[in-house]
DNA sequence: GAATGTGTGTATCAAAAGATACACAAGGTG
DNA sequence: CACCTTGTGTATCTTTTGATACACACATTC
């Protein structure tokens, strides 16, 4: 059980108030997390709430062999899926897995509701948390219901290639078929099919967008 | 403009601290919508909020000419978009549409955060609101990218089964498409394969499961 | 370098879903 | 009744997606 230090306000720059700020210095505590770690599983009921400070952490759901991603936690966020547990004593309906290693403020879930009174800039924070999860979601969910897997591996390259500023992809076809909820053989096929038309080139382990 | 009375907290019965509801009565106005009217059109900017104190709204996305449901707004609820839309003045992403002749409380968007660090009941309200609506988005994004549309329309008609209590439910197949994402003769083709199986009788405008 | 794991290409077949077109029935309206 | 709208049934064809199987290349480890 690792104490915060005050360093940790250089990554939650938004909480400003001096009373939430010994709060979270309080009741919190540090974790580290490995890569590939298994944070959360679905079904599971949780009582805290993790803050990632330092790495990220995928989350996802799950049936029968298939996965779907439905958000990245990165640096300052916080999982929906905990926020809504920990609010409601709901169990969470997703898997999150870090994917590097990653260091977590864990805060017990009783401070949730009560900050949230008291505190606007925490307030703020779970509202954020709630939209932009929300919107991500609601993006994912039009996508799946009305594009063709094709169109979805498309966005989803251009999206990593603006987000890391790089032609280059570095995504295994089945990493990017759990990505998008579907299966390897189909992402091989339909990256192929693209190679043709000039749009990417394949190599191991990575895809070279043109 | 007509001003709402005291009646509306019947419905809206979380609504207790007397500050609250004085505000509700001073900045609040009542709407009347028919059915089939147009409350909210995907792009557009609100900077109000309804909550809904009879009736029903639909709120979906469209692309093309494919409908898909995202949730209803029944009574005492109020509606995602517009809240996400108020508080954070982005823009909706989905319509919302009159399913039943509607009255609605209509607040100016400015309440939505002064309120909600001021009073816990409206705070409550909010987070429920994000909470339910994530959640019902989440499901449904789960069955979009899991199940076959031939699932999802058994677990559309076993959800109204027990919503009305009643083994018919009134649906055109159209209708029904428009519900789940897809098309009339995709839906017609599985209906009739499940009257086949003897799981459901077809009528004109219902359908009966057995 | 043999063994093993991971990543990729591809062929074949099957199932699911979509597009288009047409027939017809039921109900309401003039 | 003639007319129009809405709802349904169904055939045909195509596209998309999925399932299974196999070959092979690259990389790592022993």
């Amino acid at each position: 059980m690792v104490k915060p230090s005050k360093d940790i306000f250089k990554v939650l720059s938004s909480f400003t108030e001096p009373g939430l700020q010994t709060g979270i210095l309080e009741h919190g505590s540090l974790a580290q997390a490995k890569k590939g770690d298994v944070l959360i599983k679905e079904g599971q009921y949780l009582n805290f709430l993790p803050i990632v400070i330092k790495g990220r952490i995928r989350v996802f759901q799950e049936k029968d062999d298939r996965e779907i991603l439905l958000y990245y936690v990165a640096k300052g966020e916080t999982c929906m899926m905990s926020l809504s547990s920990a609010y409601f004593d709901y169990n969470s309906k997703a898997n999150g897995i870090a994917m590097e290693p990653t260091e977590l403020l864990v805060l017990p879930a009783f401070v949730i509701a009560e900050w949230q009174l008291r505190y606007p800039s925490w307030n703020r924070f779970i509202i954020q948390t709630f939209k932009a999860r929300y919107d991500d979601l609601l993006q994912a969910f039009g996508d799946v219901a009305f594009k063709p897997i094709q169109a979805r591996i498309k966005d989803y390259l251009a999206s990593k290639v603006t987000e890391n500023s790089s032609k280059q992809v570095a995504i295994s076809h089945q990493t990017l078929a759990n990505e998008l909820g579907t299966t390897r053989v189909v992402v091989s096929r339909i990256l192929k099919e693209m190679e043709l038309d000039k749009v990417l080139t394949l190599h191991r382990g990575y895809i070279e967008l043109t």
